[in-house]
DNA sequence: CGATATACGTAGAACGGTACACGAAAGCCG
DNA sequence: CGGCTTTCGTGTACCGTTCTACGTATATCG
């Protein structure tokens, strides 16, 4: 009962209150919020003492009627790769000093999903839209980017002015994991990816697979190139890696699109009593925190999620201000060299 | 240019081209939207045939401003670790065939960024919050509940109308992990818990703990009673397991608050040349997928996210239609064995 | 010093829904 | 058949901002 009137009754502090408050009119209280041009020192102080005085905050939801919301979209794949988290703490440092408030959903990879989340999030009148590695048809992406600026994080499209892209150079990732493994002793190294509904050029999975196959080719390996389709379940990852890993021809190392399915791999390895990285070597892609547990010690590249994270609002943020061409930032990715690669003993 | 009319000129379909292009009145497509009382099914059929034909979709800011967002809030603590995945998973479950959609936010456990987050979505007008095991002080959660429909996972808080909550049993889980331990032939265990800035009573770490206390306490094992805080950072996790694997009184199994932190036991184990489970067994909380790999091979006690996760929206979602009195719901965890606890030989 | 530019502040119409109050029509009953 | 209830649909006052158009006071300049 109490509870009910407090939330009702309560008379919410709207812009009136302020204004009434500080003696001035709503559209002064207004400008001084969205520090819009011609408000005096004088009056700035007066409205922002009384916003202070009341703990006034404007509602997002009536802005959102006419102006911006203030509030960023981002989508993401899943909760569960902590790649994620990476880039997400580089989101927010982004947005530590804006009035920027970045709210996010989960597609899960599935198209349909995606597609729910992001209409969600149009229909919430989001200033703009961080799309992490999505799954949606380009023809679909393109629509969304002319509908609401927005970044996209994990895809190699520049071909087009609709949205900005934010990446690591996946190509050179790729030849970055066979280069260290071939210095290491490793020939015949195989390459697990992801299986894809329909592979597509821009796909960051599809250009690690490039950078791979190049340096086998340019290190006279072509025979030994080899890439296995692995689809996203656990499980299925499982079965893949067991059936890999018990084959007459088990490769000397495994490189892996994404350290979930190096972690996998690394799990069927044990139970099948072979050693890493003596039997079979490793590599993972994210440098995720658990690649540094000694239990895992996987090598694995390094794309800075922090700095994808951070770029992405960057850009994002100068998109919704009204930046219309586009740009894509590229962060150069490094290896990072653990237990599980150790060079191999002749 | 072009992109720039599209976005503007572009003339959003709303209610109004609707109730025209229907034939009927601006209030009639309100009502078929909420589904309210007085509509004949001609009518809604009319209406929702023109809704589809104009692929119309109703402007969640413009609701809020008198009705609902059909928006629920979700605060995370982060989204590193991977059973909050399985949370939302039963979460995202429980709101498929709703009308509501889900967003969140993380606060990083920082009682500051979880206020940003919070006052930010109640801006937003969010119809409901769910707080996953948030770290504010209970006096500014009981307001929180009085200002908005909330539910609370992870604290046991019974004792206020303000919110429900949603829970496994810790007090139980903390027994089964010790019992299980004493079961397989430890005695001399520890256990490691959240290093809180001030402990509280209705803390899942805290209630753990005393079920792990009791427990200890009824098999006659006090002497062998050890609390250790940790902080959350990997690092200081690590040199906390360092410290007391290194001891001289190295206990022959740790139990740990949560899975995280027993990947990093495992982890400094294996540095130091410890052999699990025969040097040291190890148990972990909320069974996260890694658990399962060969290279943990974590006993782990399961709560089932996915259980917690869906309750919490139904209770949420129920909240937010008017129930005022709380419910507490409270699932039963279980223990799941691996090798980390095998039987210890004599 | 008068004209003009500039700075400051205000009034009030949107924005796209919701939901209350109300009226008309239809159904029911004695 | 008149009065009463129920059902269905409409008119319209909001909700809390933004922002354009405009009025007024003050500074600038020839």
């Amino acid at each position: 009962m109490a509870d009910d009137d407090s939330r009702k009754l309560g008379k919410s502090i709207t812009i009136k209150t302020v204004a009434e408050d500080a003696g001035v009119s709503v559209a002064a209280v207004s400008k001084v919020l969205r520090n819009a041009y011609g408000v005096s020192d004088v009056l700035r102080a007066k409205v922002q003492a009384s916003m202070e005085r009341l703990s006034y905050r404007p509602r997002a939801a009536a802005r959102a009627m006419r102006g911006q919301t203030y509030t960023l979209g981002v989508l993401l794949p899943d909760l569960h790769n902590p790649f994620f988290s990476d880039i997400m703490g580089g989101a927010n440092t982004a947005l530590e000093r804006t009035q920027y408030q970045a709210l996010f959903g989960t597609g899960l990879s599935v198209s349909n999903q995606e597609r729910g989340v992001v209409e969600a999030m149009i229909d919430r009148q989001m200033d703009g839209l961080l799309l992490i590695a999505p799954r949606l048809p380009l023809e679909e992406m393109l629509e969304i980017g002319r509908r609401v600026p927005s970044v996209v994080l994990g895809l190699h499209i520049g071909t087009d002015d609709a949205f900005d892209t934010v990446n690591n150079d996946d190509h050179m990732g790729g030849r970055l994991a066979v280069r260290h493994l071939i210095e290491n002793g490793y020939r015949n190294i195989a390459f697990i990816s992801l299986d894809l509904p329909r592979p597509v050029e821009f796909d960051n999975t599809f250009q690690r697979e490039l950078g791979y196959r190049a340096e086998m080719v340019e290190h006279g390996l072509t025979r030994y190139v080899r890439v296995i389709p692995a689809s996203q379940t656990s499980r299925e990852i499982q079965i893949t890696a067991r059936h890999l890993l018990e084959s007459r021809q088990r490769p000397e190392a495994v490189f892996c699109w994404t350290d979930g399915v190096a972690m996998e791999v690394l799990s069927v390895a044990r139970e099948l009593g072979l050693d890493v990285p003596r039997d079979l070597a490793v590599v993972g892609y994210d440098n995720t925190s658990y690649c540094d547990m000694a239990q895992n010690a996987l090598t694995s590249i390094d794309q800075s999620g922090q700095v994808l994270g951070l770029q992405a609002i960057r850009l994002l943020i100068e998109r919704v201000k009204g930046r219309r061409d586009a740009e894509h930032f590229v962060v150069t990715p490094r290896l990072v060299a653990r237990n599980s690669t150790s060079p191999r003993k002749a």
